[in-house]
DNA sequence: AAAAATCCTGAAAAGGTTTTCAGATATTAC
DNA sequence: GTAATATCTGAAAACCTTTTCAGGATTTTT
């Protein structure tokens, strides 16, 4: 069995509140205690048992991640940053994925209830007061990625509209008029706006949208191939398509090199997030770049002073992205 | 402030003991008191803190997981399986990535002592044995992809050998004999396999193994690309290259493109793990197929089992893998 | 030298649950 | 009708800390 602080106190024959006092260095303690508690503490390989810590405290030293899904490079990514952010700040990491109907969400928030100060919400396929409405009271949430309705809410984001926006006006200032667009997943937050984004460009530049120019994808590579066989369909082909993603551009990318197309000369692509496949795709892919580690690192930076400080006023921050013009669209 | 088995008790007119024994089903219990006990808590809507039920049976209902880092597709892969099978099984999860030195693992290891039933670990650096001799005594473990020297180790692990082996025997059969290899990250042990799979084959095919043919890599796609900008200058340049993992691989593809090789007729180029990516690359690419995600439901099914049987033998499983040849190598 | 202040220390309560123990009531057996 | 059993219930201990409270010892002030 495990040491406890009275095996200490015995070992060193003093009260348990004075290993207390001398452990977590709360008051003054005459100095033959002190060493000889701290080295009963050390034989002993004493470690303060955490959960009577936070019975006591109510603090668990811990966040919880919500995410819906993880799949792709992305998450990887985003997770990174998310660790990385929470070890520097000494809290730990509790996680839970797959999270699709407003069932589920609620149950993992449950089950994260009292296990975790705070909690980081990513739920593109809610609103922040739905994900709220759900939620266990008293457990503060900071939203990634989610579609905000109040305005007392905590959360990044990254600008999915203005990035498409601005990567649509580049495929028009390089003289393409119809534009084939590959939707990410239905109703998310991010796909809804990533569409929004490329609508608006097209509009403000004079083109009509055409309903026959959008495609249904959902994110992966092979929805982005299958949905490129589709816009090859067509009978007045397209000079470009515009994935929601890298990991559908990658697809289209297959499914063009198949059909025997050259890119970006037959047909420009451009994907969005800007992971390190991009990069190496053949051609390299034009891409919206997306601080996507700097997601996961501000989500926990702005959770942890939320919990430092009661009276925080929320913020929703909105990071920005950048557009990384390569090969596949020159 | 949230409802406790007292605010119950009192509501409900009973003892304490009591609420216990109607929420635990432990007992039984008169049906009149039963059913007031049922409604009040409904009404004040309990919930039974965890904390204070682990601080008395010091089990947690939680597997952390500690991993050497996340990237890419694979992670998210093992990820997901992992947590499937942690949320059929009532387990939830703490994680905690990037740990390098054993003096990082730990750190991590300590911080989710008794915040959690056992751990699962993959530590490619560290053997089974240097791993357990850093963790607080008395956390059962599960290693995954960990060099194992003791025979009482559980673990989950995929045929990094004979996967390499197979593929380098089958770049053989096809009239490679100058064959260069990119390793992944140095001292892992994975990486250790998947090269010495790849010298068994060679010799046992009569084909002498060139230290010129080894490129050092780190399973990463610029990796890849920089490795193989190498290969290309050597003298006699192979005929084929074999990459330790498919992000590697798609790293070689990217800098063959650009050197204008035409792959496979000017260069053979096979990876590992078959990930989404490898086919959809273009060409599409031949790897070793590993059941990444069955990797992680099968870790946590292993623990799980060890959990709830104290007595459990320990078990050392190593899943198939399987050749998917594809166009970088016909 | 007495009073006041300072410093250190231990006992005990508190946090929320489960479980043991023993008591009370109701039921069965003779 | 009494004794024995079965059934249900509540009090209290236990899990391991931190923190409050009050007491004792020492020092400082007058």
């Amino acid at each position: 069995m495990a040491a406890t602080i009275r095996d200490v106190a015995l070992k060193a024959g003093v009260s348990i509140s004075t290993v207390s006092r001398v452990l977590n260095d709360t008051c003054p303690v005459a100095d033959d205690k002190r060493v000889r508690v701290e080295s009963a503490a050390k034989e002993l390989g004493y470690t303060p048992n955490p959960v009577a810590r936070s019975l006591l405290s109510s603090e668990t030293g811990g966040i919880g991640i919500i995410l819906p899904f993880v799949s792709g490079e992305f998450f990887s990514e985003f997770l990174n940053g998310v660790d990385q952010a929470a070890q520097e700040q000494d809290f730990f990491l509790l996680i839970s994925t797959s999270h699709h109907s407003s069932e589920d969400l609620k149950k993992a928030m449950a089950s994260m209830y009292r296990r975790v100060d705070g909690l980081l919400v990513m739920a593109p396929h809610m609103t922040t007061q739905a994900v709220e409405a759900l939620a266990p009271d008293g457990l503060p949430f900071v939203f990634v990625n989610t579609e905000v309705v109040s305005d007392d809410a905590f959360g990044v984001t990254f600008d999915n509209y203005g990035g498409m926006y601005a990567m649509t006006a580049h495929l028009v200032s390089k003289g393409h008029r119809r534009i084939a667009f590959i939707t990410g997943t239905e109703n998310a937050y991010d796909a809804r706006e990533r569409l929004r984004g490329h609508l608006q460009a097209l509009k403000d530049n004079g083109i009509a949208p055409l309903d026959e120019l959008i495609f249904k994808g959902n994110y992966d590579q092979r929805a982005g191939f299958e949905a490129c066989n589709r816009v090859l369909r067509l009978e007045d082909r397209p000079t470009a398509v515009m994935a929601s993603n890298d990991d559908s551009a990658i697809g289209v990318l297959s499914a063009l090199r198949q059909a025997g197309l050259t890119i970006p000369d037959d047909m420009a692509v451009t994907g969005f997030d800007d992971v390190q496949s991009a990069q190496f795709a053949t051609p390299p892919l034009s891409s919206v770049h997306v601080p996507v580690r700097q997601l996961g690192t501000a989500a926990i930076d702005l959770l942890v002073s939320r919990l430092n400080d009661v009276q925080r006023a929320p913020q929703m921050r909105t990071l920005p992205v950048e557009l990384r013009i390569r090969g596949s669209s020159k």
